[in-house]
DNA sequence: GACAACTGTAATGGCTATGGTTACATAACA
DNA sequence: TGTTATGTAACCATAGCCATTACAGTTGTC
């Protein structure tokens, strides 16, 4: 979802566009875009302003934004469950089986997030358009 | 928390452990861990005994069972949540995103499963047993 | 200055997924 | 036949996420 406003941010280049507007496109509420765009500014990603004809738009250029950044600013918990309740501490492996994952968990998700590394919002912007070639009526 | 009961699975060389066992050093509800070792036993990675005296067992050596296996057998869901609600197909962004980010999640799926493929359960195992030393006591 | 159009933020309710629990049928072994 | 296990359904509790309402603060415009 997070991805989603920043490909619109990032089709309407430059210009201001309010959380109404964005919600309208991601189909749902304003206040959890305002939400969302919270998350996105304390990770620099965007710049909002407040008052009337206001909004948000991308504090840099498309190509200079990688998805990685994005899933850094949005994800909140740990992709893989840990245990809720501790193993037990009587059984060799429950008392040890936490810190081997972590270190394991650790080098995928690092992994994971080279990965996304690999991808700009130009590339995602490019590929929305050339989805859109053909279905020329856009409203919005 | 897959892991964990294969983990114990791989300490008890060969040995069945029932689920009670397994859910003692889990620390959880043994039909909790009935209906993992269910989607385990889907993936064939263990045989599950019934009957007294019975349990499981690995069906195969530790060090031919990888992270990727246990992740792709109880994994349910995508790990990046798309759009509960279809976005705006009057948006332009909104009507071709989907198709752009399944795409690119795909391919940051399979770099975490690349990932997980390198890490089998003689390894898991020779961390979990570094990890002991010292504290040898173990009742279990 | 009054108004309109925004954002920021808290409070709340609903939905879904997950885990925990109980209960019971069934299968194997001694 | 009794004991020990698994397989499975049903149900409740909890947590996380989204949606919604409500309201205060801010900015630009008339």
């Amino acid at each position: 979802m997070g991805v989603h406003v920043l490909a619109v941010l990032a089709y309407k280049e430059g210009a201001t566009v309010s959380s109404g507007l964005l919600a309208a496109s991601v189909n749902t509420h304003p206040v959890v875009i305002r939400r969302l765009l919270l998350a996105l500014q304390a990770a620099g990603l965007i710049t909002t302003g407040k008052g009337a004809g206001s909004g948000s738009r991308l504090s840099r250029a498309p190509s200079k934004i990688s998805l990685a950044e994005v899933y850094r600013a949005v994800e909140t918990d740990e992709p893989f469950a840990l245990h809720s309740k501790r193993p037990s501490q009587s059984c060799p492996v429950g008392r040890c089986i936490e810190a081997a994952l972590e270190k394991v968990f650790a080098s995928a998700e690092s992994a994971l997030e080279r990965e996304l590394g690999q991808t700009n919002f130009a590339e995602i912007l490019q590929m929305v358009k050339a989805c859109c070639e053909g279905s020329r009526r856009g409203r919005n």
